[in-house]
RNA sequence: GGGAGCAUAGCUCAGCUGGUUCAGAGCACCUGCCUUACAAGCAGGGGGUCCUUGGUUCGAAUCCAUGUGCUCCCACCA
């Protein structure tokens, strides 16, 4: 195989992709080890991967590869998510396309398309997380709707009804007049929205007067059924008893009074619309008002409105503004701000309306669920959303579970003709329970409920349901060996917006058939936005196609660039040049390979520098290994592939390789060949979990006999004690070589041009003096004539000279030495202050005290050499 | 209206239980280099009023308070 100076990954991506699928290397089954579980966040089964799926899924892949390394059974269990009204939505689009309207279709018909839908677009997001590299265990896979899954959500309704904690009831719901379904108040978004106040006068009954009401919804008032007041309102305590009559329609209706309304908003009189408006139906209930409904399910006045039947609610407010104008009704309209809902899944904006709904009472069981993450047994990352997490659960409210939609779950309840019910899994079974309420029922009288359950009331179960659907709903079953052994899951990687939604109710129901919490570390993720920080959104154009991006940079450098910006919590800006950072990583890698591979390794003597570099590095890398340890328990995963990148780049190839790196053509003695194999393939499998296709097509190149045929079986780097010393060391030797190479930079020495260095001190260099390009490196005792015409530094307390002869300027040594001389007093003088304060003396800890002594002697030291070298200096200028 | 969080280099962010003249990283930028692994590179370099104002302290980017600006969540007075 030909290896090419650019690393070129997507020949080699497919191919090793194929081949860890083939092995069935990401394959899990229970055994003696730990599990490592984690559960992906069902992406919707007709989703295309988007740049969220990209940041989310690479961090699990890093936390399973990771535990997978660390000697744990590590299993992603993928897995897509039926969406109900999000995938009906695009299924009844795609059928008025074809010119089919989904009103005359039957119910079966259109289950029919839908699967269709789904069979043909349903696991497409899956096999584009397969480009990612994600190391799910692929025979695992589920689907909310699969048909075990189903029975476990029907299980469960079945469970929750016989608890009690089901129940069905008119309430106010967030209809959604596109998808024309209630969807739960988690599901409304609401946007601030410029829209108009309307002021209209309501005639007097009886007298020739009128009273004016502000309302922003002129559309609604054939709805009135009264016009209420504050008490306390002196302006209209004459209106008590009154009748006022709505505009248009003329019909009477009632003047209240209730403390609920605010004098100060709009006039003080507020027209009450129980049928559309929350507030106004605990208003109307209060008062014994009744309740007149006209707008239907798609958002068209109905013939209780009088007027203006079948038109769109917003056509209608437009004319109706007009009607009312024209009759002298309309006194004024003012500019107001108003905070509309928003269907999440439609963007319709909602109407509030009564209907019969299912309700789920969340009171109790969300207890337990909130001393999950109270108590720390489950934690959040970044523990800020645990305030939000407790004053979501706090204030919980019924969780109304029932979608006017088709695709989704059936709601397991059977109406008798009289119009009770009961719920039963099946016909059969209904039909037993309804011979007891009425025992010459007949099997045909019976018929289901219409609806579905909301999509979340089947992945509430995802963490027990992936393993064991049978035991949902039952939490006295045993279990099957899966969930025996895969639950409670560990890690959950998931964008704080569901944490609602999802999260807290996963909890919930972990808890109620498992009695345990399903998982023990939720990571949430940002958001990821573009370079101003706006949304990715289809309309802004601004988001990137993952394919074409990994097709374009390879996946490890789209999952480096990912990650490098991605702490947890906070909205990733995203830009392409960190993927080109990432892809550039990749290049260095394949590079620093590269002259690895062409090196021949030969039988001898293994060079002073090479040993020493080999017993540097190897600190080194324990060192930054224990930090990337450290940052993994802390899931600060950005810093930890940063930990990886400069160990790489900086430490491994500009200055481990550069020192042990033969001449070009020479051989390498075998003993620095072997540590030096050794410490590639310990970096790489750091890399791996970060970047897993080059990493294992170098490891497996690398490792042609080796009887593990792939990086992700092996273990990670232990971690090892290792001399804190050696590695400071070194970082006065990089000061040295930092010094040397500017010198030559200002001076304009080539790197070829060999130099002389002599050191006043004990300091050893010598196996770094290839980084210098030395020819002589003396150790001096004292300021001798041979460094007349010399450069000066100081490292520590050591001094280095490098003869300069006719290059040397002495006015700019002079200059540069008197800097640092006027630095170091500066210096000296904080630290004597400090020292001089009776206070900081006597208060702060011994350590610190003793640690400014040492500054201050060492500075004083420093001050001696500079005062002795500037002398010579002008003694020589003259 | 209620709650939470954030503000540090041009950008994205570290900076943990106050303690080095503490101000740091990556990217970007500037300068010089095509030096037999790598120009997707090498070497060197510049760059910040740690948002404001007070307070606590021997000592504050760090703790407290105020103000300002931004973000998010919850609630919805029509």
């Amino acid at each position: 195989m030909e290896i090419t100076a650019k690393y070129n990954p997507v020949e080699i991506e497919d191919r090793l992709y194929a081949y860890w699928l083939e092995n069935g290397f990401f394959d899990s089954d229970p055994d003696e080890r730990k599990p490592y579980t984690v559960v992906i966040p069902p992406p919707n089964v007709t989703g295309v991967l988007h740049m969220g799926h990209m940041l989310n899924n690479t961090i699990q892949d890093v936390l399973v590869r990771r535990a997978r390394m660390l000697g744990k059974n590590a299993c992603w269990v993928p897995g897509t998510d039926h969406a109900s009204i999000a995938t009906e939505a695009k299924v009844v689009a795609k059928l008025r396309e074809q010119g089919i309207n989904k009103d005359r279709l039957t119910r079966s018909e259109f289950m029919n398309h839908a699967w269709e839908w789904t069979e043909k677009h349903g696991g497409i997001i899956l096999e584009q997380l397969k480009k990612l590299g994600a190391s799910c265990d692929w025979r695992r896979t589920r689907f909310t709707m699969d048909e075990k899954l189903s029975d476990a959500v029907i299980d469960t309704f079945i469970y929750f009804y016989n608890k009690g904690l089901i129940y069905r009831g008119v309430r106010m719901v967030n209809w959604d007049p596109v998808g024309k379904t209630a969807v739960s108040d988690e599901e409304v978004i609401h946007k601030d929205i410029n829209s108009k106040l309307y002021y209209l006068s309501y005639p007097i009954v009886g007298e020739n007067a009128s009273i004016t009401i502000a309302t922003t919804r002129p559309e609604t008032i054939m709805a009135d059924v009264a016009v209420c007041i504050n008490p306390n309102d002196e302006r209209y305590t004459q209106m008590k008893g009154k009748k006022v009559l709505i505009p248009l329609i003329n019909k009477e209706i009632p003047v209240i009074f209730d403390e609920y309304v605010s004098m100060d908003f709009g006039t003080g009189c507020l027209k009450v619309t129980p049928a559309h408006d929350i507030n106004d139906y605990t208003l109307g209930i209060k008062h014994n008002l009744p309740v007149i409904d006209i707008i239907d399910s798609d958002g068209r006045l109905n013939e209780k409105a009088q007027i203006l039947i079948g038109e769109d609610r917003f056509d209608a407010r437009k004319k109706i503004a007009e009607m009312l104008d024209d009759a002298g009704l309309l006194v004024k309209i003012e500019d107001y701000k108003s905070s509309i809902g928003f269907s999440e899944r439609t963007d319709a904006i909602i109407e509030p309306k009564l209907s019969m709904q299912w309700f789920l009472k969340m009171e109790d069981i969300a207890k337990p669920a909130l001393n999950y993450v109270l108590n720390g047994d489950i934690k959040l990352i970044p523990d800020k959303f645990k305030n939000t997490y407790k004053h979501w659960m706090e204030n919980v409210h019924d969780w109304c579970i029932s979608r006017q939609l088709w695709w989704g779950q059936r709601i397991p309840a059977w109406y008798l003709a009289d119009g009770s019910f009961v719920v039963a899994k099946t016909l059969d079974e209904a039909f037993t329970l309804a011979q007891q309420k009425n025992s010459n029922i007949k099997i045909e009288e019976l018929y289901q409920d219409e609806d579905v359950v909301d999509t979340w009331f089947s992945s509430w179960l995802w963490p027990v349901s992936v393993f064991d659907p049978a035991v949902c709903g039952h939490p006295e079953a045993k279990g099957n060996a899966d969930v025996n052994y895969y639950y409670p899951t560990n890690d959950l990687i998931t964008a704080p917006d569901i944490l609602f939604f999802w999260v807290a109710r996963m909890i919930i129901a972990g808890h109620e058939f498992r009695g345990k919490a399903p998982f023990s570390n939720v990571y949430l993720t940002g958001m990821v936005r573009d370079r101003l920080g706006r949304k990715m959104s289809k309309s802004l154009g601004n988001s990137p196609d993952p394919l074409e991006l990994i097709a374009q940079y390879g996946a490890d450098g789209v999952r480096v660039g990912m990650l490098l910006c991605s702490s947890a919590g906070n909205d990733i800006l995203y830009d392409n040049s960190q993927v080109e950072q990432g892809r550039n990583f990749c290049n260095k890698i394949w590079n620093a390979f590269r002259l690895v591979k062409s090196w021949n390794a030969e039988q001898i003597p293994q060079p002073n520098h090479a040993a020493k570099a080999i017993e540097w590095f190897n600190a080194r890398f324990n060192k930054i290994l224990k930090g990337i340890y450290d940052n993994f328990d802390k899931y600060r995963i950005s810093e930890a592939l940063m930990d990886a990148y400069k160990l790489f780049w900086d430490d491994f190839c500009a200055y481990y390789l550069e020192i042990i790196k033969p001449a070009y053509g020479s051989p390498v003695d075998k003993l620095t060949y072997t540590a030096t194999l050794n410490f590639f393939e310990n970096l790489l499998k750091i890399l791996h979990p970060f970047m897993p296709f080059i990493t294992e097509e170098i490891w497996l190149i690398l490792n042609d006999n080796s009887e593990n045929k792939t990086i992700m079986r092996t273990l990670q780097p232990e971690l090892c004690d290792f001399n804190e010393q050696t590695v400071d060391t070194f970082e006065q030797v990089k000061d040295i070589i930092i010094n040397v190479r500017a010198l030559r930079q200002n001076k304009n020495i080539s790197p070829k041009e060999n130099l002389d260095l002599f050191v006043k001190g004990d300091f050893d260099l010598s196996f770094a003096g290839i980084l210098m390009k030395l020819a002589n490196l003396s150790k001096i005792e004292k300021t001798e004539n041979v460094i007349e015409n010399a450069s000066s530094f100081l490292a520590g307390t050591n001094e280095y000279y490098i003869p300069l002869g006719n290059k040397i300027d002495i006015s700019e040594e002079l200059e540069k030495l008197e800097k640092e001389l006027e630095y170091t007093k500066g210096f000296l003088k904080v630290v004597n202050n400090k020292l001089n304060n009776e206070k900081f003396v006597a208060g702060a800890p011994a350590n610190v005290v003793a640690s400014e002594r040492k500054k201050q002697a060492d500075a004083e030291s420093k001050i001696k050499i500079l005062e002795e070298n500037i002398a010579r200096l002008q003694a020589s200028k003259v």
